[in-house]
DNA sequence: CCTCTAAATGAGAGCGCTCACATGAGAGTA
DNA sequence: TACTCTCATGTGAGCGCTCTCATTTAGAGG
């Protein structure tokens, strides 16, 4: 018994309506009788009806999808937003296709814009990516709306962003309040957003207490963060403190420090940013500034359905991060 | 100047064919002379033309989606699948929902094989997911083609996995070949077939060497490995090694260890399973069982496409997994 | 009780594509 | 020359839905 599978039609026969009637039901369309929208109901649920996507999209050309593009596969930000957008939109009736490209080939840029130009997307999120990138998906999806995460906030867009100058002042301020004064910043990909703001934060911080600025240019990875880790080991006077753009180059860093002998937090004091799973069980547990990844991706998710349903001002969201303090950081000690 | 997208009669008409011939090119049917598909070509060309996915799928009901269904999504391995297979689909000209179930909670799987069904999906490959969902998927499913991974191997579908068994063993292996013969096991969910299969290669090892197996129950987060490394430490007689059935477990472990002041090599040598990028940078660094997940996710996107082709027969296919040795394992010195 | 308006429902077209089938042009055979 | 056969192309229908517009029904006002 291979059923065909219903139709509209199928419904509209058995409830004794039209199908245009059983298409206003599935729309929520205001002007049907209640005791019709329930024949109808009743009907669906009967034969089992299911709107099929492609035939609204067909004539709507509106996909009930939503494509989230990602730098940065190996994150765990980005995985952990990834998720809270995928939960949240299904909640609200959309589907996620998320691309992860790389920063640094074009290509795979303008290959994964056009699986979405194909899908006819909604719309787009666009995950801890370059302005670059983002224009591009500007100039190539100009139907869709685009809300940009982890990302500079533009006119164009709506944005949202964790407080990484916030963070990172705050970060920078618990080492100042420890006691600590030669305190080192290793930062993210200098051509990223949050990276930029967080050292901003750290900036800020050291020149409000007077301390002299000392930044090292690292990227998100923990291998960076060794290298580093052993530049900073091998100086004359080493840091009492170091404040890593990520909790991956602080993991690269304390290994570094460690094998070449220097005791964390007796030694050197150091503070995260992320608040990894992984933070607070590495030895010694990261002091780190955390970011509520769940709460942004909700955020941005919410923030897109709005512009879909009514095409409001644009709007800049944040979230605040919260700074937490570990086994990694101590007060300094007299005579450093 | 709003222009209307071109369609496959707009193309038609400047290549001066019918749309039958044209919607032929697209399709790579044999029978278009050379001229003529190059007339077509160009036309498109012009165009810019794309053919609207959500017409072709409108009629074939087929849709070019393949959706995966992960659970944990807190874990680095299906995230590093999830990623491999995206890239993969993207390059055949697939593309790809996926979606994360809990798999405590049977609402979150019947919400996503809802929404994957109203997608009219091709296929489906589900990562790491019980028995009992990979069921419900298969029968809500039945039109679409199932590859599963991580899952036990089933007569009914493609199951493509890393060989557990193995990588369990050669772990033990080598702690035994270091001269260890206390070794206990932290084994992953109880209820799920990585897990079981590793505490097999486990015991076998164990059993070959004429060892008491020792195996303690966990999951797969870095929690459960710190409360029962605490349990460990607080052993009459502590174990001289351990081999957790993840990397997170070994590092809770690890964690509870040295909280204890049990050293590690030193005192206690410890194996894990993954090896996540962190893996190489923690305190010591983590002997570990590598597995390729990016292998593995093209491996099962491949097979899934052959399968879309053509219904082969099914196949169960594996990929061995490696030892990397760090500093986490060492020699058992004599007196222990 | 009749008109007038608003609410509720129905009818038909058409979104862009592929499918099944019809047709036409050559090539080969008798 | 007439016939079949293959290859290349064209024609029309219809996938399942929403759109616009037409029609019916009900309720309000005089």
């Amino acid at each position: 018994m291979t059923e065909r599978k219903a139709n509209i039609y199928d419904v509209a026969q058995l409830a004794e309506v039209s199908h245009q009637t059983v298409s206003r039901v599935l729309n929520n369309h205001p002007s049907v009788k209640p005791a019709t929208r329930e024949k109808v109901e009743s009907a669906i649920a009967e034969l089992k009806y299911r709107p099929n996507q492609a035939a609204r999209q067909l004539v709507t050309s509106r996909s009930q999808m939503i494509g989230i593009l990602i730098a940065g596969t190996e994150l765990y930000g980005p995985w952990a937003i990834l998720n809270a957008m995928e939960r949240e939109a299904r909640l609200e009736g959309y589907s996620v296709i998320s691309i992860s490209v790389s920063p640094d080939s074009p290509d795979s840029w303008v290959d994964a814009i056009d699986q979405l130009r194909n899908l006819d997307i909604d719309g787009v999120i666009t995950i801890a990516l370059s302005k670059q990138i983002v224009k591009e998906v500007e100039n190539s999806l100009a139907s869709a709306t685009i809300v940009i995460v982890d990302t500079e906030p533009s006119k164009k867009f709506d944005a949202v962003n964790i407080e990484n100058y916030v963070g990172g002042k705050i970060a920078t301020e618990h080492l100042i309040n420890l006691g600590h004064r030669n305190i080192v910043h290793v930062m993210g990909p200098s051509d990223g957003y949050e990276g930029q703001q967080r050292r901003e934060g750290y900036e800020e911080a050291m020149k409000d207490a007077k301390l002299k600025i000392d930044v090292l240019q690292g990227d998100w990875s923990i291998g960076t963060g060794y290298e580093i880790g052993r530049e900073i080991a091998d100086r004359k006077i080493t840091p009492t403190a170091i404040f890593t753009s990520n909790d991956h180059l602080a993991l690269g860093v304390m290994k570094a420090l460690t094998e070449k002998k220097l005791r964390i937090p007796e030694d050197v004091s150091i503070v995260g940013f992320d608040n990894i799973p992984e933070a607070a069980y590495f030895s010694p547990a990261l002091t780190t500034v955390h970011q509520d990844f769940d709460e942004l991706g909700k955020l941005a998710i919410n923030r897109m359905l709005i512009q879909l349903k009514e095409s409001t001002s644009r709007a800049a969201l944040t979230i605040p991060p919260t700074l937490i303090v570990r086994e990694s950081t101590q007060q300094l000690k007299a005579g450093k």
